[in-house]
DNA sequence: ACTTTTGTTTGATCTTAATCAATGACGATT
DNA sequence: AATCGTCATTGATTAAGATCAAACAAAAGT
């Protein structure tokens, strides 16, 4: 893990202004945090932070990518998220004093990341309300997203989560043809889905059969979006 | 659905300070919240509100039990969260505008609710920071409670899952013997564990045939505390 | 270019838990 | 006490996905 000191630029505070939980700040505010920043450069595999230990800082992904995951005690790994770039993370735990990450974040290619101080935002957040509500609602956000995911892991099958995920890279706009790239390896998405390598091969090789999906490498062509969309059930807003 | 006008007594006010989210207002802040609530009663089997209905109240169970679940579209239940008296629930997916419950909730047993206006909370929320940070620990709790969810889910299999749930209704300091009652369906329990009642069933008769529990009716009798604790894992605080 | 490592696919087999079907137990109602 | 409905249990069978094993492909290192 190589830590830099972070540049005093203008584009420093553009860069840290863009970030969602630091936009209603004032700039004595924006000023405090800045002094916290630590640029954080990971090779390839290396650790973040590992479950258990102390959080003392949460973190922005600016290239790369970051993993989530837990390991059972056999050995078997479970991840459970899979950060991208723009993304802030570990910053909805830090409530709790001397709380610990319930994850552990490890870097997939090499990744560079921003750490922020708990405590100052934390300080900061005692006085800006509107901060407050921004991480609240992000909060709302992310517990709601849980609530999707035990709802697809518990009440859909292997192939619908597979299908979710695919249609999930697909911006809305898009109905017929689609194409993109797997953007980490493909046993990082199984794991993420909670499906075996073997099995996640097998799901898309079925949905080639079927004429949905054409998978080269990591890229994958969806023939028919909203064909593909039947395959599934769009979990959220149910009435009745 | 009935509703009941909230009797105006000494008892009201200290019935609102027990709850946690209400600790830390004034007197000011307190006689607001007063004002919009109403106690609700559900028979048995009846609905509080539905998932994908605008979340205009959240609640506190005084009684009884709400089971918060989704159905497939082939009408399988999932059970996500049994509500126990002395429970607040919905109040953490206010945030975003317009929002829509993620669940269902269905009352087990008759139950007595006290249902609070999110705008009003919301409102005080602006002017009680401390009130927020409870509200942004309890969020936090919660995260970390739906992760380690996903954890039983995908890194146990369900004779761990049962073993944890029995486990949790443990008090903390006993080791060796221990009783208690189920206090809702086995059927409930269940779907809250991602199980079938067959297997559960069936996974009770095998702790019982290895000694570990006996139950008779609702009635669970842990032999030994400790040697239970063995057959699963302490999923949170791993580090390495 | 060749070797090694890592990741992916394919086939055969196995395991866990689900499903299907029937029976039994319990509580509520009459 | 008899009946109904709900809930729980037990047995037989099935199915989805995991595991094991091997081949294959692609990337990385030498």
């Amino acid at each position: 893990m190589q830590y830099q000191s972070y540049p005093d630029t203008l584009t420093t505070e553009q860069e840290l202004r863009q970030i969602y939980l630091f936009s209603c700040l004032n700039d004595q505010q924006l000023a405090r945090i800045k002094q916290s920043v630590r640029q954080i450069q990971l090779e390839d595999g290396e650790y973040l932070f590992k479950q258990g230990q102390r959080t003392e800082h949460f973190f922005m992904l600016k290239e790369g990518h970051i993993k989530l995951l837990r390991l059972s005690l056999e050995g078997a790994e479970k991840v459970f998220e899979v950060i991208l770039p723009g993304q802030t993370f570990a910053e909805a735990i830090i409530f709790l004093p001397k709380s610990i990450y319930p994850v552990s974040a490890q870097s997939i290619n090499s990744s560079v990341l921003l750490s922020f101080e708990n405590k100052i935002f934390i300080d900061i957040l005692k006085e800006s309300s509107a901060t407050c509500f921004q991480l609240m609602s992000y909060m709302s956000q992310r517990l709601r997203m849980w609530i999707n995911e035990i709802d697809n892991l518990t009440l859909q099958n292997a192939t619908h989560r597979l299908v979710n995920y695919l249609l999930y890279q697909v911006p809305g706009e898009h109905s017929n043809v689609y194409e993109f790239n797997f953007s980490i390896p493909k046993h990082v998405i199984a794991s993420r889905l909670s499906i075996k390598p073997e099995t996640f091969s097998r799901i898309l090789h079925r949905l080639n059969r079927e004429g949905l999906i054409t998978v080269k490498g990591r890229t994958v062509h969806i023939h028919n979006v909203d064909r593909l969309r039947l395959q599934t059930v769009n979990t959220d807003s149910i009435i009745e």
